[in-house]
Order: C-alpha cells, then sequence, then structure tokens
DNA sequence: ATTTCAAATCTGATATATCAAGTTTCACAC
DNA sequence: GTGTGAAACTTGATATATCAGATTTGAAAT
C-alpha cells in the first residue's frame, strides 16, 4: 500500500503537499490565543475584546472571530451570546485535559495493538531503540521529536482519524515546556520505560496492557507538566 | 452550598438563567448544519459553498463562516485553506466518535464512583427507578428524556466541566433515532441493564466496574445506532 | 446616601464590499 | 490529439459598515 507498489505510469511517486501548509491570519491568531491562554497568559474569567484584539493583531474582527469560535469550541473559552467571550482555563481544566488525553490515548493504543501490522511493528521498534539512545546521550532535543514522532506512530498504527484529531486537542505544553522536563536525566528515564513498556505491549499485541500502560503513562508525565505549568503538585 | 444555606438576604433563590438560551444564527447554521452532516444529508467530500449556504439560510456570510469554523474544531467537516470546506463524516468517522464517547464516559463514571456523595448517590437511585419503571411501561419518550438525565448526573457527580463538554460533541445520533430503539424492547430491557449496573458500580464506589460497565453500555448501545443509521452490522 | 431610569456608550452580531488565490475555459501552437 | 497559457470566472479570506443588545453614566427624585 506504500512503497512496495509500483509506479502506475512512469511518473515518480510524491506524496501530497499537506494543505494546512499555508498559513491564514485566523491560524495565526488561533494558534496564538491558544498559545497565551494555556501558558496562562489570560487570566481565568477575564473578558475577551473583539476590537482590542483586532488592534492589537492588526487585523480586521473577521479573522478574530473565526479563531474565537474555533478555541469556544475547543473549550478554552466560553461564549456568552452577545456578551462576548470569557477564558475558560485554570488548572483543573488543565487536568481535565490531561484526563481526556489518557483516556483517548489508551483507546488509541488498544487499537494500535490490534491493528499493527509487521511493518509497523519494525518502525516502532526502531523509534523505541532511538529514543534508548537519545536517553542515554540526554539528547533533550532529539527525545521531543522522537516522543511526537512515537505517538504520531502509534496513532498511524490505529488506522484512527478522527480520534488522532480529537487528541492534539487535549495538549496543553508546548515546546518551551517539554525542554524542561527532557533536562532532567529521571524524568527521562521513566518516560523512557514507559514508552518502552507502550511499545512491547503494542508490538505483542496486548491490548489490555497496551491501554493500562499508555494511560498510565499519560497521566503521570501530565502531571508532571501541571506541577511546572501551575508550580504545584497536582493529584489526580 | 445548595438549599440548606438561609438566604442571604430576604430575597428568595433562583438559579442564574442559561446564557446559552438565546439562539444567534451562526449557532442555528451550526446545529443545522451538524444535525444534517450526522444524519447523512451530506456525502462524505462534498464540497460546502459559504455563498450558497448563506443564501439558503437567507443570510449573510459572516454567520456562516463563524459555524464552519465551529464544525471544523469538531472534526466534522475539513477546511482547506483558501479552498473551501469539505465534508468529513462517514460511518468509520462515526464509529470512532462512539470509541472517543466511550473511552471518555468511561473515565468520567471512573470519577464519578469516586466522587459521588451520599445525596448524588440517592438521586442516582430515583432515576434508575424511574427508569424501570418507564421500561416496563414501555414508555419511549420517557426512557429518552430519563436516558439523558441519567448521564447529566453521572457527570454532574465526576465534578467535571471539561470532560463533560468534550462528550457531548461525541454524539452523532438525535431524536428521531433514540425514538426508533427505545421503542423495541428488547433494546429498552439491554439498556436497563446495563444502567443499572453503572448506577450500582457507581453507588458502590468501584471505580473499576463503573468504568468498565459504562464502556461496554456506550459501545454497544452506539453500535446498535450505527446499524439503523447506515444500515448495516458494525462490528468494533 | 440610595434608588430610578433614560441617554450615551460600548461591543458583539450581522451585512456588505473588496481582495486575491484557485479553478475553469478556450484559443493557439506543436 | 496533446500540451500551453492567458483571460474569465469562482470563491474563500479579509476589511469595513451597520445594527442592536448590553453596560455604564449621571441627573433627578426620594
Amino acid at each position: 500500500m506504500t512503497a512496495a507498489n509500483p509506479p502506475s505510469s512512469s511518473q515518480a511517486e510524491f506524496e501530497k503537499i499537506d494543505a494546512s501548509f499555508q498559513m491564514t491570519v485566523r491560524d495565526h491568531v488561533h494558534r496564538a490565543m491558544r498559545s497565551a491562554i494555556i501558558s496562562g497568559r489570560f487570566q481565568p474569567g477575564q473578558k475577551i475584546n473583539e476590537r482590542n484584539l483586532a488592534e492589537q493583531f492588526g487585523v480586521s474582527t473577521t479573522p478574530i472571530k473565526e479563531a474565537l469560535r474555533q478555541l469556544e469550541t475547543e473549550g478554552l473559552v466560553e461564549a456568552l451570546p452577545r456578551r462576548g467571550v470569557v477564558i475558560r482555563f485554570s488548572m483543573s481544566w488543565a487536568e481535565e485535559m490531561i484526563l481526556a488525553r489518557a483516556a483517548l490515548e489508551s483507546m488509541i493504543a488498544h487499537l494500535a495493538a490490534k491493528r499493527i501490522d509487521e511493518k509497523g511493528k519494525a518502525a516502532l521498534s526502531v523509534i523505541a531503540n532511538r529514543m534508548k539512545e537519545a536517553t542515554a546521550s540526554g539528547d533533550a532535543d532529539s527525545l521531543i521529536a522522537l516522543n511526537e514522532t512515537f505517538h504520531d506512530h502509534v496513532h498511524k498504527s490505529s488506522q484512527c482519524g478522527y480520534l488522532a484529531k480529537l487528541i492534539e486537542r487535549q495538549q496543553f505544553y508546548d515546546a518551551s515546556i517539554r525542554r524542561v522536563i527532557h533536562l532532567d536525566p529521571t524524568e527521562r528515564q521513566k518516560a523512557l520505560d514507559e514508552h518502552v513498556a507502550i511499545a512491547d505491549a503494542i508490538t505483542a499485541g496486548d491490548t489490555d496492557k497496551a491501554e493500562r500502560t499508555m494511560r498510565d503513562h499519560v497521566v503521570r508525565s501530565g502531571d508532571t507538566y501541571l506541577s511546572i505549568v501551575f508550580k504545584k503538585k497536582g493529584e489526580v
């Protein structure tokens, strides 16, 4: 289904260019606002003024309104009809985002363990080995990238599109915070052990174990992020 | 915190009016479009024209664009920058929505079993008993309403706001389809047994069992809806 | 000082206009 | 017939204008 096929004509095969490559103003605003909200640059309950925002970004209110609708559907702001939008993000919201991600990732891990093929297993093993190396050498940047590769590969193996998309929206920490975590050797080791356990379970087709190890991993690492972002220890 | 408090002044106490009560054009469009998509009135991959839609609804394109952004974030349509939006809903998408709901509802059931108080247990028991009666008498309309009450009560007991909101978006069947299901005595009985099992587990504080019974319930009933909406049997 | 209420103001909701990227059409060259 | 490319057309993206609900203000009444 991938490279094994002979070219149907004498043309070389290329992957479709990702349409989301090009940036629109509303997406820029959406990302910027999302990042600002989840990094705490707005207070919970704070009101958002559309005209102000438009002026700050130097654009009209149209793309602002669209970005706000996206944030609203994501659950990061609440829209009160004819009264504007207010920020809805706090530590408890972040805790629930972790739980949501844990529930969804463990579901997808279950399916990955059920549906992964031999090629996928091999690829997963390669990723896991690279993680071992990067952990040993303390290469934080590689680990951050590999972490994303790992989870993306699990998503692909599960053959789930909707679930994968849904999971993307449950992330409330960004690159800079990840970096802090991955610079700690203890954290690095914990994450590695968990990733290896997940990979083993999926490769073995052990749906139950894949589910449990993934959930534990998401919850534990999520709590670590929580304690950094909100400067205190969270329990679930 | 509820009715036990004496009035702080001589004023009677009223619940705040739900701000989402008032309807805006964009919400009307959003709901109408969502309903149309999940009931299959658009083909997967079909292109949506903003101006056409605006004309059909008899409004300008502004609220249309906002509604489309909401649908996009929900995952029901995909926006290709500068090329418009296309429908992204099919049987496989619906299957995944069921799985997402199963994962999230079981997580919330787990928390409900952990956090519910005595008053909540009593209320849950009342709901379960009403369900038994309605099932015995075959009152489909009451059952539909009670079903919603039941799940809402579990959500409340879990004290989760974000998760509850997230779950609302994973519903792809509406009242008319529910009615078909609840008119079947066998289905009614199955649903009752499951609801009772869930209520028992939550009341007993058995987080594990609450999780499992809830998941099984959502998946099984989801498959029933699936087979009706898409006219064939789905397996997961 | 407190309450009342209408005018002024603010601001989100909607409509309309403009711009630019994407698509289609079709004449023309090979 | 096939490929090329420019013009015409379509349509999403953005900007601006208008409307109406919500909030604030302040003078008058008590």
